[in-house]
DNA sequence: TTTT
DNA sequence: TTTT
């Protein structure tokens, strides 16, 4: 509700790839997608044009999760806003890792309608914008659960994971998450 | 010059410690900070007051770097605006890993003059904004280098870095930058 | 809920007098506060320094009204995220007037406590952030009423304001209002 | 250079209308478009959906100007970042009257490349993004001028302006505007 | 991996 | 590691 300082990310770009939707033990949804932002300029010695690529990680919860997985596709022009997360996780040596995600909370799709790529059916959506209920503090995990999750630390602000990272041959996909 | 899509940070926060400026080859500064930004909000099971800090890690270059180096400190609150910058770089192992970095085009101190951790000298600078010069394109290598350095992803936009990384025992301590 | 298109200010800056707090019939809170940002820079002929302060009228509705008039002061240094809105009026000669406000939905006081002009009381609330509830969609007109006033436009969304300006000498202090 | 305070928009929103571009005596360029934002939601009482346009007079300057003047057209949807200006000018009763607008230093076109209204000759310019140089603080009149502008307050932002809103009958069409 |  |  409160909170100290500002962080705020503002994204507009392409997504490399279809958008990945699970559903976390509470029911909620959480989607990634990976969004492209480019800059292009003059080299000033050579006179070269230039690109740089960068890659977003952006995670959507709950009902934007939803709407994102349903909407967007690979090569969707979208409007993120959200907030900077960095989340820690163990490599399959046990070392430490950081991933740092955008968390989505608003979203508005750029492409016209019809043209998003092989989307097209019923009500569309064409263009529209989505806001996180919540202010951005949803907690997805709030409705209660009894498994443990290596996606919690992205998605629970409260930090308070409990079995982590458990130790044994937990089967979790998530756990395999790659950064980028 | 110009650009596709928009990537864009904000922040306010607090410096975790001192920051930490470097002089690449060319003579341009580097400073980084680490910048906390932190909310809370009231668990909605148990009501209990939650908080949770994240923290930023940030870099300047050239007059902004020299700035921040010259008038930021540990525990100074600060508003910075720049845009997400994911670089790779290998640890001991040879295992890539990223780290992603918000590189700072703009900065302005929000202490009120004097009472910066004791900093008080002179013109003193109070409270006042800075903009890095060329649009946040800066290219700190422009005016040419030889040697190599670690920190060159993140401020390349490029990605031509040659050399990166070299093998051998080339002590170089940006190598040794964990994230965070 | 939904939208199209983005419509974003953020602002930083200073209070040039006091809040005013006015209660709507509906017994939810509004605050106006005029904003202070300035910009300084070289005259490119003259090598003269320049300086030019912009006010900025914004608007705090309910809670966020309420905590705009408990804790700001003249003098007081705030970030303000919000929504521009343009509303009508008309002026004692019956003409159509226009006034441009930044409509709240964030704000946080970038003041360390104790040093507000003059204000130190209780809990005092220093430093702290606050953030509409609603998604900066409230109308604080939702809780019915009956009477007509001025300062709908500048609150309602749907722009469907009956009465207003009502012809006849209805005493209605916010019609005095004269921007900035 | 340097500033105090943080003032800044952004907006995604489609032009209502053609651009509109002008020169000043110095040759640089000012274009004026008007775009709309608009946000719907359901009336918390009835359940109705609402909606409501918000309209923004945006200005660019100098190389801005005449790329939004070229690529630009009504229907067109794009990206604009900018500053809050207010300018006072007189109506013809020689009454103070103010217009907020927005000066763009940033802009982006988010429309598929042929498919702005009736816009698709030559190198088009499709999607790109455009920045100004100099950081936003573009002084137009800086290359020296003599003769008095009504659109000087939008742009110099020294406020020195010699000679504004002449008495006697000069005519200026830039006196007419009406905003919005 | 996107987009132009 | 900051801040309240």
């Amino acid at each position: 509700m409160a909170s100290r300082g500002i962080n705020k990310v503002i994204l507009i770009g392409n997504l490399g790839s279809d958008p990945e939707t699970r559903y976390m033990p509470s029911g909620g949804a959480v989607t990634n997608v990976s969004l492209a932002t480019s800059e292009s300029w003059k080299d000033k010695q050579t006179g070269q044009p230039q690109e740089r690529t960068e890659w977003h990680r952006v995670v959507f919860f709950n009902r934007l999760a939803e709407i994102a997985g349903e909407y967007l596709r690979k090569g969707s022009k979208v409007y993120v806003e959200g907030r900077l997360q960095t989340r820690k996780w163990q490599d399959q040596n046990g070392q430490d890792r950081y991933t740092t995600e955008i968390v989505a909370n608003e979203m508005q799709m750029l492409d016209s309608r019809g043209e998003q790529g092989g989307f097209n059916q019923g009500m569309g959506g064409g263009q529209g914008g989505y806001q996180q209920q919540g202010g951005g503090q949803a907690d997805p995990y709030a409705q209660g659960r009894s498994a443990p999750s290596p996606m919690a630390p992205s998605t629970n602000p409260s930090g308070q994971q409990p079995n982590q990272a458990p130790s044994g041959g937990f089967d979790n996909s998530f756990d395999d998450d790659i950064p980028f």
